[in-house]
DNA sequence: TTCATATAACCGGATAAGCGAATATTGTCA
DNA sequence: TGACAATATTCGCTTATCCGGTTATATGAA
């Protein structure tokens, strides 16, 4: 039971609930823009971004200099059960849904300024 | 978003965990009760049990010197939802059904030997 | 009242988690 | 190759969490 202890352990930081909460929204990010929307430093960014990755909460893609990553749930299992949960819970909260204008605005931004293959297909 | 941070550390540690599988296979227990089915100590039972009182997963029960602990989350609520997946997890594994066994044959002689009204009903 | 029991609350100490700053790594381009 | 950009990792540091042991509180019985 100490693995599912683990499980629950990538939700109790609220850092890493935004940055699953930002996932949920958008097909993929890169390290930058959950950096600009949450407003973190690069090595807090980073370091949660491998935290989940390291238990299997979302997977990586390079391309150039980007990280990607994006949720890595199967459907039909637990995490992919608790994700649609939290994305309830939040989805309700003035505070999570500014989080998912300021990510629009920020990747608007970002395409209209230097746009790249995989956000024209994103 | 720091609310559903700390809802999700409740389950962020071990014992917490068996506490909640244990409460959800019996309609309330003591603090004696899981004490000596996981056994730890007594601190450590009534730290816990407090922890999930105060985040309202439980609630309690005075009946003489004992505190009866039972779970509290309301039907349609996230936390109701929460808990059947935790079910969902633990019911596969074996370390979980071992503990539901030691809870049973714990109560049954409890019971044999000390009946109190609070068990005969329950 | 005094004692015993069950539980809660408190107290250090150990461990783990989180952080920013600095550094290392990786990939790109000239 | 060297310079640069995005990301990952390491390094101290601070803070939070968990623990066992102890003490305090509440209840019931003698």
């Amino acid at each position: 039971m100490k693995q599912q202890a683990r499980f629950f352990k990538a939700l109790a930081d609220e850092t890493r609930l935004r940055i699953l909460w930002l996932l949920m929204g958008q097909e993929e990010l890169c390290v930058c823009d959950i950096m600009m929307v949450l407003g973190i430093t690069q090595s807090k960014a980073s370091r949660h971004l491998r935290y989940l990755y390291n238990l299997g909460w979302v997977t990586d893609r390079r391309e150039g200099l980007w990280m990607y990553y994006r949720l890595a749930v199967s459907p039909g299992t637990p995490g992919e059960q608790l994700v649609s949960l939290l994305g309830e819970m939040l989805a309700a909260k003035p505070e999570a849904r500014v989080l998912r204008e300021k990510l629009a605005e920020c990747l608007r931004l970002k395409m209209q300024c230097c746009p790249t293959p995989g956000e024209l297909t994103a």
